[in-house]
DNA sequence: TGACGATACGGACCCACGGTCCGCTTTGCA
DNA sequence: TGCAAAGCGGACCGTGGGTCCGTATCGTCA
């Protein structure tokens, strides 16, 4: 395999990179005033850098966002219930959900970043891909339930980051709330979800 | 009142620059590539009258918007059954649903332009406080249904705009496919949907 | 350890786009 | 017909994402 390993300094400065761009997300009021030159600038590096390193904006915050849902990750798919590939879809799904909205609650402003921020729609990102067909599968195990491509869409929509800021920010719901009315609604979804919707 | 006419030019150029702006965001791939000059442009208008007409981007696009569901609206508001007011709650949340998604679908690149396009959140624009209090207030009559306020934002998030586009646009759901599929899960929401979400 | 190619740095630079400004034209009232 | 006021339009500006290339650094091989 023709990999190269990449240099110290490298590293070192991508590493810089993600620690600034982190606390400047964490700390403004709205993704849109945290320029790529501020980013570069509390990093202590160069634009070039910080473009070679992540290719464009939407490349720094995905990169992010990705370091970030990684223990979320690993805790869904070999982690014990009920996250883990062990339990029961009828509870896997509300816990699946419930991981994700709180995964957003505690980084608003970097699922903001992504989600809304002018670039392509989430749907195209591969780590919606990777949520959506998860959910999908798991509703699929539950009997009686059809269309499970589109309810695990509108579930997921449900948990859209912008909604989540207006919810939390906006309105001020408390967290737990958030989390009773996210579980209460799932659970109608599976408790009523029969249907005909289609092939 | 010292509600003074506006001069007829002036009006003259407000037409031809919804019409220009309609015509470029019906026929353009994505909004972000319908400049501010491009519509100048195509409606034959200087930069300057666009923008004293409608003070920015997200001004002219929420004008078209508004203009486009205008008929809708007015269904909702006085309009037989069953989308009017006259309709028993539990057949008007799928139709003002369906209504919603039809709309979206008919109008993809527009709305899509409205909800994400950069301009803030959603649900700040007035037009969605408007939809989410009347289907609020709908969900509210349905006896046993607790959480409305939540339950109204989640049902209408499975009706976003770059959903709508991902699902039609990208992956080629026929349109009847999509309204069963969200009449479907509606069904189900409706069903199932009792609880206890907090306060 | 010295030297040399490969790799990365960084900030000056470019350009597209939203938005403003102001001298000129049109309108419509008397 | 004259004359404000309202409106016009396009040159102009600031900002921010992304590029370029001369220079500094790294890692390796002798």
């Amino acid at each position: 395999m023709p990999e190269r390993k990449p240099r110290k300094d490298a590293v070192r400065n991508r590493q810089a990179v993600l620690a600034a761009a982190d606390a400047l997300f964490a700390h403004r009021e709205s993704p849109e005033d945290v320029t790529m030159a501020d980013i570069a600038a509390a990093a202590g590096v160069g634009k070039g850098t910080l473009f070679r390193a992540f290719g464009d904006r939407t490349g720094l915050i995905r990169a992010l966002y990705e370091a970030r849902l990684e223990p979320v990750r690993e805790a869904v798919e070999a982690g014990p219930p009920p996250l883990g590939p062990a339990t029961p879809p009828r509870q896997r799904v509300p816990a699946l959900l419930d991981a994700v909205l709180c995964f957003k609650l505690d980084n608003r402003r970097l699922a903001l970043a992504l989600e809304e921020g002018g670039n392509g729609s989430p749907y195209q990102a591969e780590h919606y891909e990777r949520w959506h067909g998860l959910l999908q599968g798991v509703l699929e195990q539950i009997p009686g339930l059809t269309g499970s491509a589109f309810t695990a869409h509108a579930l997921l929509a449900a948990t859209r980051a912008d909604l989540v800021e207006h919810l939390a920010g906006r309105e001020r719901v408390p967290r737990d709330r958030m989390r009773a009315q996210l579980a209460d609604f799932t659970a109608g979804v599976l408790d009523g979800g029969a249907g005909n919707g289609g092939s």
